[in-house]
DNA sequence: ACTAACTTACGATAAGTGTCATAAGCCGTT
DNA sequence: AACGGCTTATGACACTTATCGTAAGTTAGT
């Protein structure tokens, strides 16, 4: 139950607190890849004034999260690969969820669509928590 | 200095915005069921002060996720239906999953034990997703 | 009734976040 | 060179959260 240890890596800090919105913010840099402060601010979420987002990406920078490029329009991009980051999130969503994630599955089998691969993911973890088989 | 008129009634508001940390004590208290501030205390996951504990319980009271008894050593007792508290939390997550909820699934995959209503849970929910059935 | 111990009330401080406004800097085009 | 428009740098402000210290209130023993 020891988490994987990879030899992923690169370095140096444990795990990074991130708060909501700067999930927010790394999970929409990992989509767009490399990204200018003017990109990401188009692609945000809701609209919030410009320097709102540089403030919160510098932030970021800062923590070590993201890095921002030395190019003119600055790119900035997301240092943690998205296992890693992931991780220390959704430790703290099995943490919640104790020992139950039937209400996250409830509320996720209401909104969201599953995808091919996540459905194969469904089946293997059904598979290794029912080792009975199953089939409807 | 603007609308900040909020009574402490018992509003019925559909999605109260907690914190990790709130989510935390509510999660505490749902497993504890009604407790004195000691007690929350005692049970806490991290040494911290008393009244640490005191001042971010009655902000939950304020909130109206909690309820204090009259009681001397005043019992705490969360409000909301673990259901219900879930979900606003959850409609982050998904959120942040945004669509792909490989990661989320593959930790809990290594970390968590399925029980049988969950699994059925997930096989409703691949159910739903990948119509033309499934089978290993 | 008096005191020690436990409970609660009240601030108070500090850090973290989200939000901007403003000002200053760089650059391709006239 | 000068302009106007993007880009970046700062500094502020309001709110929320996490943490406590300390004072005041309550109870149970003696």
């Amino acid at each position: 139950m020891k988490t994987m240890s990879k030899s992923k890596s690169t370095k140096k800090q444990p795990l990074i607190p991130l708060s909501e919105g700067e999930m927010e913010l790394l999970d929409l840099l990992w989509k767009l890849g490399p990204s200018t402060l003017t990109v990401v601010h188009k692609n945000y979420s809701r609209p919030v004034g410009y320097t709102t987002i540089q403030t919160r990406l510098n932030r970021m920078v800062d923590k070590g999260v993201l890095t921002r490029s030395g190019d003119y329009p600055a790119l900035y991009e997301a240092v943690v690969e998205t296992e890693t980051a992931s991780t220390s999130f959704f430790e703290k969503v099995a943490k919640i969820c104790g020992g139950s994630l039937a209400p996250l599955l409830a509320h996720l089998s209401e909104k969201q669509k599953l995808r091919p691969d996540e459905i194969e993911m469904l089946k293997k973890l059904i598979e290794k928590n029912d080792p009975t088989g199953f089939r409807l």
